[in-house]
DNA sequence: GAGTCATTCGTTG
DNA sequence: CAACGAATGACTC
C-alpha cells in the first residue's frame, strides 16, 4: 500500500521495449539485455522485479545467462516458476529440471533492441 | 561443482 | 542523504 505509483523510469522503458524485441519463442538474458542497455544485469532484473506492465512485460521470456530460468519472482520463495516454464515451453522453449534446453538455440543475443 | 566478488537500480528510513 | 536489498554475471578454488 505504500506504492501508488509505478513510477515508469526512463531506464524500465528501455528495458521494457527491448524485451518487448524479443519476438514469441525466443528468450534472452539479463547479462545481454543490460550490454544493451550499457548497464549490468542487476539492474535489469530490478526493472523487470517492479514490472509495471505485468503481461504486458513477458518476464518469463527473461532468463540467466547460464540457460536457466534465473529468477522470476518468487523463485527462492515460491515455485511460481513452474508458470513461467510452462509458458517458455508453449511458445516452443524446451525447459529440463528449470533449466532450458535450447537455450542458445532461443537466445536472442544482442541484436534486438531496436 | 560451489563459493565469492563486483556492479547498478530501486526502495525505504 | 544514506543504507540495504535484489530476477545476475564472471572468476577462482
Amino acid at each position: 500500500m505504500t506504492r501508488r505509483e509505478p513510477r515508469t523510469t526512463e531506464f524500465q522503458e528501455r528495458v521494457y521495449a527491448t524485451l518487448r524485441n524479443v519476438p514469441k519463442g525466443r528468450v534472452t538474458t539479463y547479462g545481454d539485455l543490460a550490454r544493451l542497455l550499457g548497464t549490468s544485469p542487476r539492474a535489469v532484473g530490478q526493472a523487470l522485479r517492479r514490472n509495471p506492465y505485468a503481461p504486458r512485460v513477458p518476464c518469463h521470456r527473461v532468463v540467466a545467462s547460464d540457460g536457466g530460468i534465473g529468477g522470476f519472482f518468487g523463485a527462492r520463495t515460491g515455485k511460481r516458476i513452474a508458470e513461467k516454464i510452462a509458458l517458455l515451453r508453449r511458445e516452443g522453449v524446451s525447459i529440463r529440471r528449470g533449466r532450458l534446453l535450447d537455450f542458445e538455440r532461443v537466445r536472442q543475443g544482442e541484436k534486438i533492441i531496436k
